[in-house]
DNA sequence: GTGGACCGCAGTGTATACACTTTTTGGAAT
DNA sequence: ATTCCAAAAAGTGTATACACTGCGGTCCAC
């Protein structure tokens, strides 16, 4: 390795459940796969190995890949690790904060904005957490947290209600203002409110579709 | 999946690995443990690809893999998000004590002291922080602690002075003091100090063999 | 004796083959 | 029409085959 074969496919398919074009329960056939990208079961296999590592599919012995559907105890440690995390990212962004670094999330906030009613919409305000991770120049913690928040993602697509975390962009905004004022301690609150924000936007108690019967519907 | 086959390779490899029996830079040819563990190059491959996620090894193209030998930089990384996490997971566990939890974390302290002078004992200073994680019911950090502390191994191997972190076991007595006493504060510094001691006890000065000369030596 | 091209070996990267399990389908009995 | 069973189809799990790459050694030129 690293075969950028596989690499690719990895990263094709994350897009297509992060973005959503594959619903939760998906069955992911490794043929079909492997037609679709012109490549042997192998490496398609190889792909769905690392997905799983992610939790972004499930893999169950002789049945096959199907992306992952969160169950409402998985979403809400998700969360609850993203608050431990960010909000510690956050004060350490603060005490190492450099005019370069408030003027990219301010480009970043400002494509959020220009998505407005865009699918990439969704996508974009993730990326903003990933973003900062980013700035930090903390590679593990990019790695940790890209994780986290492509799961966040499938989250929000099986439990986030209509119309809620329309408010995240605004959110971004203020959590920004509070780091370019180097107001540390505003900057973690913001951010531990607004994570909390998202998280009881969703609607754990809504009548998630099961597995199987998503997969019926597909 | 989850041929437990390949479980059980990514689970011997691990050890191996943790507990330093295989040493940063040694290759891992794959006909070999394959033939050891009396299985195809398939399922080793697997395996191999997994333990490349949690950067327990490093997978070169067409060269092979070796077992990971981290960077300073990166060491330093991965010590800088314990802190955040672990902060973090220290006051969440204060805030939803019992008994039990101390009386388990007792336990492992008490297993540490008996592993005083084994070879075991650096395995056990790791897995108490891993214990706490397990206490808190988060899956999710459980995962993720696991694979941080899994690599501060790795780190401690390369670069960790001789009888340094001779401290450790004391801290997380103090560190378990604090949290029985329900001192949030108390218990969320002393975790800090206690990662941050033990990153000064590395000597990243230290000139470490480099990848390959580590791999000619072997 | 030293440096460099060439050849062979060992090992990785991908595809394919085959065994085994699950799912689907078709039909017979009720 | 419905249920049950059997057989075929589809799909996964593991092993093996084969192509290709990198490394080491040998031989030759100088």
């Amino acid at each position: 390795m690293e075969s950028s074969t596989t690499h690719f496919i990895v990263e094709a398919l994350t897009r297509a459940i992060v973005e959503h074009r594959l619903q939760p329960g998906t069955k992911l056939a490794e043929q079909k796969l492997a037609d679709h990208f012109g490549v042997s079961r192998t490496l398609v296999r190889q792909a769905l190995f690392q997905l799983t590592q992610n939790r972004l599919i499930r893999m169950e012995p002789a049945r096959g890949a199907f992306v992952a559907a969160p169950t409402v105890e998985e979403a809400r440690q998700v969360f609850a690790v993203r608050r431990m995390l960010e909000a510690e990212m956050t004060r350490g962004f603060v005490r190492e904060i450099t005019p370069a670094k408030v003027r990219a999330l301010r480009e970043h906030i400002a494509a959020e904005k220009a998505a407005e009613d865009t699918a990439d919409r969704n996508e974009l305000l993730g990326d903003f957490h990933v973003r900062m991770a980013e700035l930090t120049g903390n590679e593990v913690l990019v790695q940790i947290l890209r994780d986290l928040v492509s799961r966040s993602s499938l989250i929000s697509l099986m439990y986030q209600r209509e119309g809620a975390a329309r408010h995240s962009q605004e959110e971004h905004v203020e959590i920004v203002k509070a780091l370019a004022a180097k107001d540390e301690d505003r900057a973690v609150r913001l951010m531990q409110e607004h994570l909390l924000h998202v998280e009881e936007s969703l609607a754990f108690d809504r009548k998630v579709p099961t597995h199987d019967i998503a997969l019926a519907l597909a």
